[in-house]
DNA sequence: ATGAAAGCGCTAACAT
DNA sequence: ATGTTAGCGCTTTCAT
């Protein structure tokens, strides 16, 4: 289980340490290193070579305590196994490709509990902003949280601040569409437990049936999973009364719909249309070809991540409000309910 | 687009704020926080309300800075949007759960180049130690980075560093065993490009090739994605001599395989049997139903963040070695070869 | 039990 | 162009 001793780390070096080398003070280093002007060519040049034999890195910590200003860019993300985050995550990355931002992680913790800890953790690392990506906390919860530090709300919008979402009462509508003008009378909609900032979509399906003259059928699950999707949809499916068509909250409860369905012999779209929400790699995949409504994740993290360095640039600008639209992709889960069915 | 000036923010509160407010010096302020002993019940208790009253956060950089320690944790990934590291990451802060330690996150560039890049700013985060999953440079890179900052190496061993990984050997002869079995002589194995690390995969197909008396056959992507695998795959399959079976470095890979496979109208497993590695949770979905290697990528995160944990406290610790063992899950997408075959 | 003072590595006036 | 000095928010001796 164990081998060899672990090496001996060095004392990293420091401006002092590299100054001392050079023969020049302190400020002289500081300044070469940030690009700052009034440091001449050649003993600039002297500097980073000193500082490479020395193997000096800036002290980022250091350099924002003392400069009062705060360059980490916080990310909070509600759980990276969906791959939508995943892919939201990427996004940010990409437009801070060029950047030197650090960037800090908090993911919310499995078990229950307000997501305060989390974010307590970013602040304590002093981030100057957060990009928030789900937040669960109802509006005032964040808009609260952003009087310690600029956020960022990827995915859902919030009064007051920066906010880049798609627009989901949109994508839902286009989801019912699809379903009624299929032919679908029995929808019914699975969604997660938040009470904040994520029901759009329920209100947009509930809207579209009323309109339709159908009666909501919405099922909550304990989160947003697959996992917990399936165990609601295996009781569901053993009543008699089951529906013909369902609209996903999202792809991963559509995926465990769709466990659900094929373990008790329901075949999609044949006995059950399926609609999920994200367009995942997952959705695409042949065997799998799910109808999806596709919310650009990763245009979505590109995007909330330039807003989030135009934020730390400045400060005091109007909050953001990036709509963007969804569309939806039509695959093989959705078909006509048969004529004659036993449901 | 824009919408309301975003709120003005208030200076942090510091433990000089919460010492004035109080009535005590700063040195008691700071013990309180750290429950460090000498501080009286009633003292603390009046510390702790001034400071919630405020909304002092103690600043992690400053104190790391003064304390000459270093608590935060690195994380390096390649690449998020393969389900496997976001498992790994998920078992990893699994085991951090309870700590109060900030993980500073660097994903690796998209582009090429080494992965100096993204190290480097988690150096200059000063971060206590970095977890990498999955560095791609040379072992004696990895070990020289290793004398700057401690490395959990994730998924992968290194000699004289901490690793954290499964059998690869093991997982990968499983596999073959499994193949052979089912009497496939014409098998690929589908990899990536890099040179290091992880090739033991490989290795192992060829040696099991050797040993039937088979001659390898091994195709190298431009990355380990399921885009560059489809496209070689594709290329492949327009030839006449193809494969019966694909052993594939991972499910990422596989399903790029078996994506293109279907666009030319082969079926899998009934044309082709494929199997992958990671048993991700795409690998377990009906109408997927890939045979596939579990690595137990989430106990392997855990592992790692214990690792980490525990290397922190004990820098001079011998180095852990924790190797698991992998584990065939055989479904659907493997079959014997076709009798009368065109190939 | 409490406080004063030095210093962590760095930046930012303000010198020269 | 270069150097001096005073902090940033915190921990840590060392006094009291």
């Amino acid at each position: 289980m164990t081998r060899q001793t672990a090496s001996d780390r060095r004392r990293p070096a420091t401006q002092e340490d590299v100054a001392r080398a050079v023969g020049v003070s302190r400020t002289l280093v500081s300044f070469a290193f940030r690009g700052a002007p009034g440091v001449s060519q050649q003993t600039r040049e002297a500097i980073f070579e000193a500082a490479a034999r020395l193997g000096y890195r800036q002290n980022a910590a250091a350099a924002d305590l003392a400069s009062k200003s705060a360059s980490a860019i916080g990310l909070y993300l509600l759980d990276i196994r969906n791959e939508t985050y995943a892919e939201i995550l990427t996004g940010i990355r990409d437009s801070l490709e060029d950047v030197r931002n650090r960037l800090v992680l908090s993911v919310a913790h499995s078990r229950g509990g307000t997501e305060q800890a989390g974010i307590e953790s970013l602040i304590e690392a002093r981030v100057g902003i957060v990009i928030g990506a789900t937040l669960l906390d109802s509006d005032d919860h964040v808009r609260e949280l952003s009087r310690s530090v600029p956020v960022v709300s990827v995915a859902r919008r919030i009064e007051g601040v920066d906010s880049v979402y798609s627009d989901d009462r949109l994508g839902a509508r286009a989801a019912m569409e699809h379903l009624l003008s299929l032919g679908h009378t029995r929808i019914a909609h699975f969604t997660g437990p938040s009470p904040f900032g994520y029901q759009d979509r329920e209100l947009a399906y509930e809207q579209a049936m009323r309109e339709a003259g159908l009666s909501p059928w919405v099922v909550v699950g304990d989160d947003y999973t697959q996992e917990a999707a399936e165990r609601l949809a295996l009781r569901l499916f053993e009543t008699e009364s089951r529906p013909t068509a369902v609209f996903a909250h999202n792809d991963q409860i559509a995926l465990g719909i769709r466990e659900a369905a094929y373990a008790k012999g329901l075949r999609v779209p044949e006995d059950l249309s399926l609609i999920g929400y994200d367009d995942s790699r997952l959705a695409r995949l042949r065997g799998i070809d799910l109808t999806s409504v596709d919310l650009g994740a990763l245009q979505l993290g590109r995007v909330a991540g330039a807003a989030a360095l135009e934020r730390l640039r400045a400060p005091h600008a109007p909050a953001v409000d990036a709509r963007s639209e969804p569309r939806l992709v039509v695959r093989a889960s959705t078909a006509p309910p048969r004529p004659g069915r036993r449901g």
